[in-house]
DNA sequence: AACAAGGGTTTAG
DNA sequence: TCATCTAAACCCTTGTT
């Protein structure tokens, strides 16, 4: 890249509102303070099976965290009976998150804005803050205290020249917390933390890392480019060595919608396509999320989760863009007879997912592109150029 | 050569 | 033993232009 973050000069505010699904139980119902709360997603095939979303700090402290089984948190927490085991409740998760992101967006009006999750959002304050990261701090710490105050929710915020760095600044925060990095700061904020902490490296990378030598975050940095590209990718190597320098030059902006999916555990696993009644709704929803969005999808597919967690997808690209919920409906099906139909598959859960976006705005620019590509293509491939065709 | 599509993996929250 | 759900980025392979 031609400019480095220092010479770019960014400042960015990372938001992370903190345990927020347990959070958002405890402002609906404050005696939850006082206790271990878990968010739990039931699959609804027995009483406890599926897996802990969320939980508050008292029930972190006593081992419950993220994905593990509802059945073993049930189990740590066996001696406290005043804990409470709460459904999902996305809806309301949902609206709290709106209110939440309209006051960080107005915190610093007229700043990039992007909302990274239903939790997370950064906002690029390099103007806003003159370049100056006191003022950016100061920006902050009001929109924390104003979270606070309007909402009865504590957030942790960073501060720090880009995305990854504001993000890592909370990550060392929290709960509740308030972390900046400055620019020249960030080589020893990253050099001594384990490789793991680094946004983009979860536990298949940290081993095959850890089989290079490579322990910290300074240590990849320093770590030979070609040997990471050979053992990571063409891309994800040279990506992941940048981000050890603490170097993204990833914008703060809103990102369009790339693909809607939703999936069920079935109430029973099956060898064929008998739960077509249960994907009916999932069809339902994607259709009608489809055309609030004003999208139409160029791909349709499915997801199957065998019995043995392993992961099938099988899809198609369309002819024409389609919203319809019957013809959803329709390709899913002929795609699950065509997935049974390939081998003996036991499933667990299944599932059903769109992509290809054409907003109905868009396509007459899509099909101009496209005619482009092909003049492109052919002009490649016309004997002027080819050296074969010319000779 | 560059890109699209299909299927799988990894990560994150 | 038990193992949710949504979405993105990336990998590799194969086929197309």
């Amino acid at each position: 890249m031609a400019q480095s973050d220092a010479e770019s000069g960014r400042i960015v505010i990372a938001v992370d509102l903190d345990y927020f699904f347990a959070q958002c139980e405890e402002i609906r119902n404050p005696d939850y303070k006082s206790k271990p709360i878990v968010v739990c997603v039931f699959s609804g095939r027995t009483e406890t099976s599926g897996a802990v979303s969320t939980a508050n700090y008292l029930a972190r402290e006593l081992g419950v965290k993220s994905g593990i089984p509802i059945v073993n948190a049930k189990r740590l927490l066996a001696n406290h009976p005043e804990a409470i085991f709460l459904p999902v409740d996305h809806q309301y998760y949902e609206t709290v998150s709106e209110r939440v992101m309209d006051i960080v967006k107005s915190s610093s009006s007229g700043s990039p804005f992007e909302q990274a999750s239903i939790d997370e959002a950064y906002l690029d304050v390099s103007e806003s803050s003159n370049g100056d990261f006191e003022r950016a701090a100061r920006i902050a710490q009001d929109l924390k205290t104003e979270l606070k105050i309007a909402e009865g929710l504590s957030a942790t915020l960073g501060v720090g020249p880009n995305k990854l760095i504001a993000k890592m600044a909370t990550d060392s925060k929290k709960p509740d917390g308030f972390g900046l990095v400055g620019a020249e700061e960030v080589r020893n904020f990253l050099k001594d933390l384990p490789v793991r902490k680094l946004i983009g490296i979860g536990p298949r990378i940290e081993d095959k890392m850890a089989s290079l030598g490579i322990k910290t975050i300074g240590d990849l940095a320093d770590f030979d480019a070609a040997v990471l590209s050979e053992s990571f990718g063409r891309h994800l190597g040279p990506q992941l060595k940048k981000l050890a320098q603490g170097r993204d030059d990833d914008p703060v902006t809103a990102r369009p919608i790339e693909q809607l999916s939703r999936i069920v555990t079935l109430k029973e696993d099956a060898n064929t396509y008998s739960f077509q009644d249960q994907m009916i709704p999932l069809a339902r929803d994607i259709s009608q999320r489809l055309s609030t969005l004003g999208f139409k999808c160029r791909s349709v597919g499915i997801i199957a989760i065998t019995t043995g967690l392993k992961t099938k997808a099988r899809g198609v690209t369309l002819e024409s863009p389609t919203d319809s919920y019957d013809e959803i409906s329709s390709i899913a099906s002929g795609l699950f007879e065509g997935l049974f139909r390939s081998g003996n598959q036991r499933i667990r859960r299944a599932g059903l997912r769109v992509s290809g976006f054409d907003k109905e705005t868009r396509e007459v620019g899509w099909a101009r592109r496209e005619e482009e590509r092909q003049e492109t293509l052919s002009s490649f491939f016309s004997p002027a150029v080819n050296p074969k065709g010319s000779a």
